[in-house]
Formats: structure tokens, sequence, C-alpha cells
DNA sequence: CGGGATCCTTAGGGATACTG
DNA sequence: CAGTATCCCTAAGGATCCCG
């Protein structure tokens, strides 16, 4: 804020550059991630598993971004040597704590959806 | 739902195919969604105050951005024809209510930006 | 089974110039 | 001031093949 802003305390000061906000939404905003941390959610998976409950992710992006959940610390690869291989994923306690604010969204998703719908036909009608 | 799926209520299963959620993710996933929101949560603002305030943003990104959000009905666009032409948005009511998630994931973010980045450090150190 | 490596496409988004 | 219209380019992501 090296401009002459007005003396307001907004909300919206944190949110630019690269505070907090903007770089964990970099990560969750992610559709990818927020999918997969939902399915985790409701208990560890494998990767194949993954592959089938989230509809249309690749396996090139499944990969990628449960590699950079674990980089964050949000979720454990857990490795079985059995033949074949067996791999489960599950949420950390960190992991776990995004759920609250996800289901939120959630939430908040499923009151509105129709509202939201209802308004793009409107606009999209007029003007 | 019309794989062969076990009965376990999954938090999961709402979030593939084009459940709500997904839907509204598309749209406030994107980060400049997101920090729109944000910023008018503080109070109305102008274009050109807008692309001041959300650093990095293009004016085709912020114009794309308002579009959508106008057209979901989360924000107001209002055109005072002064010359030269002044032009505010603000959030409509159902904006506001998503003002609530937001910042359930921003606190989340603050608490936890920390601990990511640890997390990061040590991953990209080992393996 | 759970990926890694490669290739290849396309669309998201920046830069620039112009307008009411 | 608040956009619209074009061009252009890069990097995200899909498809495919292969391996431990």
């Amino acid at each position: 804020m090296v401009t002459t802003s007005t003396a307001t305390a907004l909300i919206g000061d944190p949110y630019v550059a690269d505070c907090p906000t903007r770089r964990i939404l970099d990560r969750i905003g992610d559709r990818w991630t927020v999918l997969i941390i939902g399915v985790l959610g409701g208990g560890d998976a494998r990767f194949s598993q993954l592959l089938r409950r989230i509809e249309g992710i690749s396996q090139k992006m499944l990969t990628q971004t449960l590699r950079g959940l674990e980089r964050d610390g949000l979720i454990t690869r857990t490795v079985y040597p059995e033949v074949p291989v067996r791999v489960v994923y599950s949420l950390t306690t960190a992991g776990r704590t995004l759920l609250g604010p996800l289901q939120a969204l959630q939430e908040w998703s499923i009151e509105h959806l129709g509202d939201v719908v209802a308004s793009q036909s409107a606009y999209d009608k007029n003007d």
C-alpha cells in the first residue's frame, strides 16, 4: 500500500501481493486440490480410487496434485510394498483442519447455486 | 453416481461431475474472483481502484472477472454518467454471504501458512 | 498398481492500441 | 475513466507409452 489509500481498514488489503491467503489460494483454489481433499475427508483412498472417484481428472493431474498436497503437509502417502504395490493417501491433521472451511464453501454452493444459475440466465437473456 | 459405488456416504461423492460445489469452485476458485470479492467486502470500489488494489491483475482479467461476478449476481455494476464516466462495483446481498466462507479460508491460511512453508522446505531438502 | 517421461495441443491471459 | 478488440505467446494439462 504505497499508493495513497484511504484510512479504511480494508479486508482487501491483505489480499494483495503474496499474502498468505493468496499463496494458499493458489493451491486450494485449484479445483482438483479441493476435490481430492474432499474425497480424503471421507476416508483414506488409494491412487486408483481417487482416479475413479474424481470424475474427469487425468492421472497426470492426480499425481501432480497429490505431490503438491504431500509437499504442503496436508496429506500423507503410504506405500505398502506388496505385489502389486498399494499406495494409500490420507489427510494429515493439518489437512483435516481444511475440511471445515471447505465445507463452509460447499454449503454456500449448495445454498446459492440456484440463485447463481437464475442470475446467469437473466443476465444472458437481457443486456 | 452410475458407477458401482460403495454404500459409504462419502463427503467426496458430491464433488464429482458437475455438482454445485464444483461449479462454484470453478468460479470462486479463480484467484482474481476471491481477491475482488475480498476488496469489495471492504467497501464499494471503482474499476481503477480495483485495478490498483489488486496487485498483478491485468485490466483484461479484471473486466472479465467483474463481468462473471455480475452475471452470477454476486456484484452490481453502477454507471454514473458523469464526465469522465464513473463506474462503481458493489457486493450484492448474495455476494456478501460469500464473505463468511472466504474469511474462514483466509483465517485458515494465516494460521497454517507457516506450517505449510515449513513442510515444503522439509520436503524439498529430502526425498 | 502407481506412477514417470515425452510429446503435443489449446486456451488462458498479457501487452498493446483504440473508443465512447 | 472504463472499458473493447487484437494479437500473441506461454505454460497448463491431456494422451500415450513405458517401467519397477
